[in-house]
DNA sequence: AATGAATGAGAATTCATTCAT
DNA sequence: AATGAATGAATTCTCATTCAT
């Protein structure tokens, strides 16, 4: 009956936050952002209860992109080699396509905002995109052990790869396919095709 | 007649920055620092012309004792690998040594307080660091197009192995020399010894 | 056709309103009374203009509340310090059992939010109780000059009565009658009966 | 060596503070507090960390200069009659000549926002204060269990009394001796002299 | 009439920096 | 040179009230 909560200025909200996270690290004002998103200052806090409830809304809307965009574009892909470099590609792509949320996605996962609840939310994301890439994975990265190093020294270099190709974005597809390769060669089984 | 600025009160600030930055961010308040390093609110200021000017100079310093300990511990390796390999492991226990330090120089280096002079500073600092370790470098990442590149895949394979290094010291030793042959696999000339 | 305003949906509002300023004060938000009320935010103010509007209604409701049960403890008592006592008893008796209503009208009546209107309009309530109480009061406070200093030492004296038989309900009645005997004594002709 | 905190600065935000509240209440802003005592925003919180601890300082300062005005006031009174009407009429004089503080106090009374750690700290003051007034009390309000009932219900008649000396400082006279014989046949021992 | 989203003016508090001592 | 008191702009968040639905 009264006016339902707009889906747009959430949306607003969100990417008003990305960019300015982008810009200014976790310390962008609230004020900041609910100016660019268009609302009142007080609106914004109808929508997220506290400016780190927002963080944690943002980080985990700007993961769960990723990795839809991740997973559709492994497309037709066959080899494990094959579908890794589809996930890779998609992965820096999007980077590419979205060099405000891949920064302040960085920004807001060094920044003790971001609680272990959200992050295990994003772990339990997509299960299905963590099996796929570790089809080829080097024994020792499967192991309970080193499994989240792997995943981590994965990550840091999609990261860089992320970083140099959005600063260059005409040499995007000689950096990724590059990032590629010495992932590969870092992580994935010697012989795996 | 009046009294010299001292040093020690200097490296008091430094080192009462690098904690404090560890433990809360580039947020940590001057105050606190100050506080932390047994001088007064204003004295900061007397070293210090602003609270950039303390973080790029922290900045500097961290890195420049990190590099230190790089070229130092080389020793008497010969071949490039052992050379990469002991620069490798310096940098790493120097991470896990040094965690609030390492952890300082992570929250600096993505917050847009440190200066591209202080990176350049940096990156000149210690040429001959590079020089060694590119010896045994793919070509490709020899080419200027892709230096940079290849330096910062380096650094991020490092530091995520810093990372989990300092979290879990009882496994230095495995994951230094785990991070250590995912870095060369990725980045060595394939026939290097 | 409108729907007529509901006196239920009042009601609801007057006591969410007792409940909320006992507890926090005159700052408890019109939200939060509204949400213990169970209606929406805007529909308190289609009920009271104003937040100082539900104040001095929610003053007044209280007020003749226990107007009427003072009067209506009355009873058969003849003599007038019966009649005294029974009001006396009353008025504790109110103040033990709303213990709500009890904090909220004191929370009021050093507040500034009521007016001097409303202050009167309870001064005019019953008059025949304040009548019946004076029959038997020392006559310097039936003067016009000290009248409403009487009331207002009985007033002093029966609140703290009630503040201090409700916290400790189980003395309710030994404090309630101390607290008659002081007012009696401080008040009453010397030789009244 | 540094500039000395001014105990000029702290005086003038506690009577700032005193006549705000008594004006507004304890929802009077600390803004306003500084504005009226002359110092910016950011210096009341050097003097006082916390507006509750503003508060809880302010109640502390009031009470006990209205204290020490009580026990200054009794002079070569002996008996205990004349030594408690001598307390009474310095409590009285001094809430006519403080109406700010007197009605700061009150207002502080009933707010929540005074500490039991406050209120025992006034309680401990001058005990030497009850004590000469409880010389002429009703054994009743000798015993533990009526003590403090005893104590509130001569606190209510006084306040009463200096609320209406206040607004009517001409007949300040009359009626503290007024209220001081109600609170003596409330009170004292019935052939106390 | 009822709803609750939207608003924007405060509120308390923090903090880098200046300046009197 | 060292101190720490003083500053006031900026920050996050609250809230009475309005208004579209």
């Amino acid at each position: 009956m009264a006016r339902p909560k707009s889906e747009d200025k959430k949306q607003a909200l969100l990417e008003a936050a990305t960019v300015a996270i982008a810009q200014q690290g976790i310390a962008a004002s609230t004020a900041l952002i609910a100016r660019s998103a268009g609302v009142a200052e007080g609106t914004l806090f109808r929508y997220f209860t506290t400016k780190d409830d927002l963080l944690n809304a943002l980080y985990l809307h700007l993961k769960s992109s990723l990795c839809e965009t991740m997973l559709a574009g492994i497309g037709s892909a066959v080899t494990p080699k094959d579908v890794t470099r589809c996930v890779w590609n998609s992965f820096i792509d999007w980077g590419v396509r979205n060099p405000s949320g891949s920064k302040a996605i960085r920004r807001m996962t060094v920044s003790e905002k971001i609680t272990p609840e959200t992050k295990q939310q994003v772990a339990d994301m997509f299960p299905e995109l963590n099996k796929l890439c570790q089809r080829s994975v080097r024994a020792v990265f499967l192991s309970d052990a080193y499994r989240a190093f792997g995943d981590a020294l994965f990550m840091s270099l999609a990261e860089t790869t992320i970083d140099f190709a959005s600063h260059e974005p005409e040499r995007a597809a000689e950096l990724t396919a590059l990032g590629f390769e010495a992932m590969w060669l870092a992580l994935a089984e010697e012989n795996a095709q």
